[in-house]
DNA sequence: CTTAAAGAGGACTAAAATAGTCCCCTATGC
DNA sequence: GCATAGGGGACTATTTTAGTCCTCTTTAAG
């Protein structure tokens, strides 16, 4: 429930990387060594990266990339803004027309509130976190439980 | 970003029209009706909803169906887990074979800690409130604190 | 001033998840 | 026993997502 796309994944992956890295710049081929992720993906996953402001580019020879801000002041928001764009939780508040549906709207403003709870936990969480470069585990035993009741049951839809 | 899925969106419907309904027991058909979502889909859903525990169903003449408990005790994440099975936001939870990728593991118990923080807020809104039944606003100042206590958490040091 | 390494942009294809429909079965009241 | 209602599941179509590839621009080194 509740997916994060796999693209995303990637990206923090990406980014994490970046973040951990003792050299600021890398280039997009060897953050693709670096994280075993497809060449070409990586790339389209920096550029959109760069678009969105998260990571500095510098082209040409002996170009690469950089983090364009500290990992502690990139949240896992912006992250997701930039791969999947502003989304809501439900389709309604982006799509208005197909709105046909009696009782729908209302119930779709209740999920607005579930929406912006998700989004301030998210604003609150760094890239610094993701990458572990904040001293803290990021598995707390409050969490454990949670983990282990999701890995139960495996396949994956949405 | 983050989406619930248009069926999972047309379920809270269907179970909201059904709590907000005078009578206590509809059928797939009228529910169809009331709340313009195409029959089949419908009966679709009331099928999960109904295997999940959600709804009571009547079958036969005169049958129907109607909520298996009351309103209140029918939380957002009981809904999204009878559609959409408890998914993690990451896939690395529940396909480990893949995980070649470094670094992702970390990145990934990270996302736990978010995921665990949204399922809490999901398990504090109520069908009721999804229904509007009660006068409550859906935005809870309580479940804004939850969440962000939580990210703390997952924040540790900081 | 040519060349090679790097990013930028976007078109295209492939794969997978999602949504939606349909069919046949079972149950029940009249 | 027949009409109405739900139960289960197969099937198809659509849409999203993921992934690859090609061509262009930029830039430092020689």
């Amino acid at each position: 429930m509740l997916r994060i796309s796999r693209l995303t994944d990637y990206a923090t992956v990406i980014l994490a990387a970046l973040a951990r890295s003792p050299v600021p710049q890398m280039t997009a081929a060897s953050l693709a060594a670096r994280t075993r992720i497809a060449p070409p993906t990586v790339s389209k996953l920096l550029k959109q990266l760069h678009r969105a402001g998260l990571v500095a580019s510098t082209r040409g020879l002996h170009g690469g990339y950089q983090l364009a801000k500290g990992a502690d002041d990139i949240s896992a928001a912006a992250i997701l803004d930039a791969l999947e764009g502003p989304l809501a939780l439900t389709e309604c508040s982006s799509r208005e027309s197909q709105c046909d549906i009696e009782g729908h709207c209302r119930v779709s403003r209740a999920w607005q509130g579930v929406n912006g709870a998700i989004r301030r936990s998210l604003q609150d969480v760094t890239l610094a976190q993701l990458a572990g470069l904040e001293n803290e585990p990021t598995r707390l035993p409050v969490l454990e439980q949670e983990v282990k009741f999701i890995a139960t049951r495996t396949r994956g839809a949405s």
